[in-house]
RNA sequence: GGUCCGUUCGUCUAGGGGUUAGGACGUAUCCCUUUCACGGAUAAAACACGGGUUCGAUUCCCGUACGGACUACCA
């Protein structure tokens, strides 16, 4: 009796995959793998008008990056193939034939122009509705109102035509959706919904159930704007006979803009300053570029992480999960049911704390990879002292390195605002007397040695070293803030703390 | 307009007929400290409104308001 639990990821190649389609992707793999069951992806291309080049390697690339890569996909076919509606064309005009022959659904051979005319007459009437349904039908140029030898004659001629779904007058349509319960639509509120459009494509109403049933998929897992379509795909189920295995649905609450009210859009994310894609990407027609998470810095876990807490939660209060740890908490019944607002403050957050979980080995890659785009070579054990002295700093990898940039590159100017409080005579003085401490120590530099002999120094001048130790800091650094002194001294070692303190002494004055 | 969905701190949320309504992010303050950050502590901050039901509603029911989605030969 219970099959085994297949669930789709099913977006169509028109752009790059929204941030909010990653997370139904994610939502789509956690229950299945929760389950015991397949996650599969399918491309929704019947709209040929929208085909973006690029956009279904986009989707494949990002699921990638994420690690949830489908197990059944256009790229690794199962055998429930072709996973592209494109390529399965042929397969759905049986099913929408077998429709009209049951009475569920009927030839349409109605101009652009005749429907637009048939909505303006019906706003004029002030039908509140205006649509083609079983009202108006009876009015329109169809398998249902022509006689039979029109239709005949029409569909032989080659009279371009649609397949409509003939909704019943008055039925109710109830569906128990996993997160919002009972829902129920009487018939009389749907339209006769295209079901085969004019080029021979099956719109996404009938290619989706066609699909679904053919793949076995158990449960759809999508966003709330289909909400509202559900009823029509639960009278297909049933119009076809297929109410046994109809899957069940899940609609996910909405992913809404940060500020006000709205879906979130990318138009948000440029404002705000964040990305609202997963990965780069170019438009290829115009060109437009929008950025992407993976290369504004985020980690693919983290990312993860937080895309799983927009709009579900595990109960308790963890809030740090791996992916297989998501898995294992994972249900469809703890998603909630209100939009979502997104707060990119969050997603920073979560990226904080996988960087600063990461392994040094791990973050000493990034470094020395960002310090190579500027030729410079940083000596593996000095990259893992950096490496500690600044993880708990930033936010994105690259930061490692912007953060240390000064260990390996001399100041060669410095901090104006903190020199002109801070560079004193008693800081010259503490910082002359330093440097030739400096040059005449011999043994080995470690942080608390270095803090001895500037306190010593400072001692003998009988200067307090909390009162220079800006000075000292600006001295070395050239800035007036950063991760702790003596242990950047350390790094240096006291030939070139020794040399960078001159040469602040021969540039810097003290104003007052 | 119509249909459907929703509404707990600024944000993500826990909770559920009787609680000091809990946590996290963010914010503020304090501690640590040579700075900044980390860390620790503390604080401010929420049940949209109105009716029921009930001994008692934030929780259940009904309205209202507000928000959202949908309303194509797009998905």
């Amino acid at each position: 009796m219970s099959r085994e639990v297949r669930v789709r990821f099913a977006p169509s190649p028109t752009g790059p995959l929204h941030i909010g389609g990653v997370r139904t992707a994610l939502y789509n793999y956690l229950f299945a793998k929760k389950m015991g069951g397949k996650f599969l992806l399918r491309i929704e291309d019947t709209d040929q008008g929208r085909f973006v080049p690029g956009a279904e390697d986009y989707i494949k690339e990002s699921l990638e990056w994420l690690g949830i890569a489908p197990e059944e996909s256009p790229w690794k076919p199962g055998d429930v193939g072709p996973y592209r509606q494109s390529e399965r064309k042929e397969m759905y005009k049986q099913y929408a034939l077998d429709l009209i022959e049951k009475g569920h659904a009927y030839y349409a051979f109605d101009t652009a122009e005749e429907l637009e005319a048939m909505r303006e007459r019906l706003t004029a009437a002030r039908v509140v509705q205006p649509q083609y349904n079983g009202i108006t039908r009876t009015q329109m140029k169809n398998s249902l109102t022509l006689p039979a030898e029109e239709v005949k004659a029409r569909l032989e001629s080659g009279d371009p035509y649609v397949i409509r779904v003939k909704i019943p007058l008055k039925e109710d349509v109830r569906l128990n959706d996993m997160i919002r319960g009972w829902v129920m639509v009487h018939s009389s509120t749907l339209d006769d919904k295209v079901l085969m459009k004019s080029d021979g494509m099956p719109t996404y109403h009938l290619a989706n159930i066609v699909d679904d049933h053919l793949m076995g998929i158990t449960h759809v897992i999508r966003g709330e704007e289909w909400l509202p379509s559900a009823p029509l795909h639960v009278l297909l189920y049933k119009f076809f006979g297929w109410e046994d295995t109809m899957p069940q649905f899940a609609h996910l609450p909405l992913l809404l803009k940060p500020d006000g009210n709205g879906k979130l859009s990318k138009r948000d994310g440029d404002k705000l300053g964040f990305p609202v894609f997963p990965l780069n990407w170019t438009d290829p027609f115009s060109g437009e570029k929008s950025p992407g998470f993976r290369e504004q810095g985020y980690l693919p876990d983290a990312f993860l992480n937080f895309l799983a807490f927009l709009g579900w939660n595990p109960g308790d209060d963890r809030e740090i999960f791996s992916l297989e740890e998501l898995v294992e908490a994972f249900s469809v019944e703890r998603i909630g049911k209100s939009g979502t607002k997104f707060d990119i403050a969050k997603a920073k957050w979560f990226n904080e704390q996988y960087l600063r979980s990461k392994p040094n080995s791990e973050l000493v890659e990034f470094l020395t990879a960002s310090a190579q785009m500027e030729d410079i070579e940083i000596p593996l054990e000095k990259a893992f002292a950096i490496i500690s002295l600044v993880k708990d700093r930033v936010t994105f990898p690259d930061e490692l390195w912007k953060e240390s940039r000064f260990v390996m590159v001399a100041p060669t100017e410095f901090d104006q605002e903190v020199a002109t409080k801070k560079w004193n005579v008693d800081a010259v003085k503490v910082l002359s007397s330093y440097s030739v401490a400096l040059d005449g120590f011999t043994g080995n530099f470690d942080a608390v040695t270095a803090k001895s002999l500037l306190e010593s120094t400072a001692e003998a001048e009988g200067i307090k070293l909390g009162k220079v130790m800006q000075a000292v800091r600006l001295a070395v650094t050239g800035m007036g803030g950063g991760p702790d002194l003596m242990e950047v001294f350390a790094i240096l070692g006291s030939v070139e703390v020794a040399k960078r303190i001159r040469f602040a002494l021969d540039t810097l004055t003290v104003v007052a």
